[in-house]
DNA sequence: GACGGGCATTAACATTTGTTAGAGTGCGCT
DNA sequence: AGCGCACTCTAACAAATGTTAATGCCCGTC
């Protein structure tokens, strides 16, 4: 059942069956969300943390004039709030992209791993950590590449995050985003992220279609993003 | 010594004594950085973490066409690379804007907090999430507001932070940015940037001159930048 | 006091990005 | 089959942002 954060975590460092139990035990119940709805509502205080089995979600906040800005995508494996843990307050919303299933870990109970598994509390930090490290790369992407570099990107991160997690299909990924959705990653209006898609299509990087994004051109689409994985953290060391 | 550092984590709950000489005897020793010194290098694995006792500085990533982002600004009280505890490899530098006093903490000192001192560690944890939390407004700030609310809601974010370290003089605090080190945190052209701070002059609701900030109205800024500080969980409660 | 360097500012022009509008496409529903 | 709806794609034009270059200002050095 919770086999995508074994991998998650495990993709860092090893994670021994005590831990895994412990992890079990923390969860409580499970629950699906439909397309377009809140898994976690802007201001709220949870007093458990969302894991993410299937599906794809993301954070987001809403300004007055009605913009909406993707802050990050969540994958399964991902503990889409665990932030709260410590935060109490939810900043931001969280909604279901895909069909999501999800299972809730009681905030007490992560409290108790804290106070009696520090190994794996490092590990549950280092996996916010990471959230950080994803969010800096965005930053630099939404400042100083050019959009069709910043998209390329994104395209880059999330295969290998989904390849972890063992989502991917060959050269290929489910990305059940429209291009408006798209637009409030990279913060961008329709027509242009439209453009800036065409353009990613025209150097014959990827193909795109049908909600499923292929890489045709592994090295040059790496090489037009820029992207380095090193911020992910995937090298498996003791932490 | 470390006041600034009590003042930071004591924003988000209460430091007892004991945990604050835990703190203290993990630091070692200290150093000085100019301006313009890399405090940091990207791609290091230091073994241990920096504290910013006085000065501002800022994590960057360069790209290959020489374009710099500045992926955060770090006050008096902030861990610059706490994250690398964990990490474990830098994927990005970080840089004395000012001149910096900062302090050093053992990685394997931190290691032992998190075995022995469970509320402290989720004290440094917050630290760290607060950190993804500026990242995410800053994500939004880049992508859906106008550049006048953008430098606008940078100014609220800096006063708020810099008052809670006891850095600001009445609505004035001390911005040691060139225009061109701020285009690089807005993701801006130097000379759009100069525009921007013009017009955020133009409205009257700050005086820039000196590298000094002065707000002249605060309600009027806040609403401009839509700030809402509850992403940086100033709230003193039980973590 | 003359000189030079870094920084702020402005102008003119080029390029990117947004806006508004509409046409085309695929798909589920009746 | 026909309809409606959400989404993709394009065009034409407007606005924002970047580029290049020049000017002025402040300040430290000789």
């Amino acid at each position: 059942m919770l086999e995508p954060l074994y991998l998650n975590l495990g993709q860092h460092d090893a994670l021994s069956d005590a831990e895994k139990a412990l992890l079990d035990s923390a969860m409580t119940f499970e629950r699906h969300f439909a397309i377009g709805q809140d898994i976690v509502a802007s201001g709220s205080r949870p007093t458990y943390s969302t894991l993410i089995l299937d599906g794809l979600a993301a954070r987001y906040k809403v300004l007055e004039n009605g913009g909406r800005q993707f802050t990050s995508l969540q994958v399964p494996g991902d503990f889409v709030d665990l932030h709260a843990f410590l935060l109490k307050t939810m900043d931001h919303g969280i909604v279901a992209l895909s069909p999501c299933h999800v299972i809730f870990a009681e905030h007490s109970k992560l409290r108790a791993i804290t106070e009696e598994a520090p190994h794996l509390t490092r590990l549950l930090w280092l996996d916010t950590l990471v959230d950080g490290a994803i969010h800096r790369e965005w930053i630099v992407a939404m400042g100083r590449r050019s959009k069709t570099s910043h998209l390329a990107h994104l395209v880059c991160e999330l295969f290998v995050r989904l390849q972890v997690v063992e989502r991917t299909n060959g050269m290929s990924f489910h990305l059940p985003l429209s291009q408006a959705e798209l637009a409030d990653v990279l913060g961008l209006s329709v027509v242009h992220m439209n453009r800036v898609i065409g353009a990613l299509r025209k150097v014959g990087v990827v193909s795109w279609a049908n909600h499923t994004v292929t890489i045709l051109d592994w090295h040059r689409l790496q090489e037009i993003a820029e992207f380095d994985p090193t911020y992910l953290s995937m090298m498996r060391e003791p932490r």
